[in-house]
DNA sequence: AACGATCTCAACCGCGTGGCT
DNA sequence: TAGCCACGCGGTTGAGATCGT
């Protein structure tokens, strides 16, 4: 054995750089349909010439379902700052609490946005009277709240008035959903993606519950509360926006609806076969590549006809992307 | 319109860690 | 207990996008 750290792929045997299309839809169709319990046999297994490295960085970083796009709010983009105020550059911790925001998007945001603007916020302050610092570790009276803050944070107990999702995430109260959606537990569902259903009946379950206690409550008061409820990502309005599925009748909520119904009859495997079209779906029209409303009498979307073994990934996403 | 500077972010790299034998 | 292996993390890179002149 020689020295140093045997390298984790052949580096001349693998594929580097920007993934392709028909490389995404493989490892999504594989992951969807055998989990990632190993990623360093699965690039292999799902026919890929990738390291497996780099599929498990383009699944959570890119192709997970949950993973937010877009840009940062607001309130994330205070709560990285807080975080970071506390943590370090311990982003996948950070990333923790973030839902839907992966490790390296956050330290993206971090390094090209949240730095420079609290640097310019420190120099702007030192010109001016000192105030409430978020950036300076001075001794005022803001920064002695916030080092509260953060204390409730170190010892897991999230400030329920300062986190918008922070009590989402306390271990404790993980649904599969949340645990889903954290880059950090990926690997502890190797079966991804099977869970929204349910929490959609948990999170109506939920908003009626919310909606009983009205009498007795403020209508501040509910709603400040609603807006604490555990909103299942996979269920996240913004999610399903930022993937433009307007076009996409599947995803209507009436279907939606209806495939809940449906679901509970039908079981497990009717419900892997709707998220399996779901994705194929979505795909098909985020890569641009659905065909026209009629796509054929043996209902095999473009994007299942590029996994097929005997059709060349490339030829086909070119072929149906003339089309 | 063209060009260089700057920014953004997906992807890579190497190391630390923990599980397994 | 030591060695191996795989995973996950944090730092870094570089191609493409955007901005400014």
């Amino acid at each position: 054995m020689g020295k140093g750290r045997a390298p984790c792929c052949d580096k001349n045997q693998v594929k580097r750089g920007p993934w392709s299309p028909a490389e995404d839809l493989r490892l999504i169709n594989f992951i969807q349909n055998y989990g990632h319990d190993n990623w360093r046999a699965l690039p292999k297994q799902a026919g890929l010439l990738r390291c497996g490295k780099s599929c498990r960085l383009r699944w959570i970083n890119y192709l997970r379902p949950d993973v937010k796009r877009g840009n940062f709010t607001q309130d994330e983009e205070e709560t990285i700052i807080k975080l970071h105020k506390t943590w370090g550059n311990k982003w996948s911790k950070i990333a923790s609490r973030l839902p839907g925001r992966t490790d390296n998007e956050i330290k993206n945001v971090w390094n090209t946005h949240l730095k420079k603007r609290l640097l310019n916020t420190a120099t702007t302050k030192d010109c001016n009277e000192p105030k409430e610092s978020l950036t300076t570790s001075s001794s005022s009276s803001s920064s002695l709240r916030l080092s509260n803050e953060t204390q409730d944070l170190e010892t897991e107990q999230p400030n329920k008035t300062n986190y918008v999702t922070s009590d989402l995430f306390c271990p404790e109260q993980q649904t599969t959903s949340s645990l889903s959606s954290n880059p950090s537990n990926s690997n502890s569902s190797s079966q991804v993606d099977k869970v929204w259903p349910q929490n959609h009946l948990d999170f109506g379950e939920e908003v009626e519950k919310k909606k009983e206690n009205k009498q007795i409550r403020s209508e501040l008061e509910l709603e400040l509360e609603l807006e604490s409820i555990e909103i299942p990502l996979e269920w996240d309005k913004d999610f399903w926006n930022i993937l433009d599925l307007e076009d996409i009748d599947l995803f209507g909520s009436n279907e939606v609806d209806q495939y809940y119904c449906q679901a509970s009859n039908f079981g497990e495997e009717k419900r892997q076969e709707f998220e399996n079209d779901k994705w194929f779906k979505y795909l098909e029209n985020e890569l641009g590549l659905e065909a026209d409303g009629c796509s054929g009498a043996d209902d095999v979307t473009a994007a299942e006809r590029l996994l097929m073994d005997d059709v060349d990934p490339c030829m086909a996403y070119f072929a149906d992307g003339l089309t």
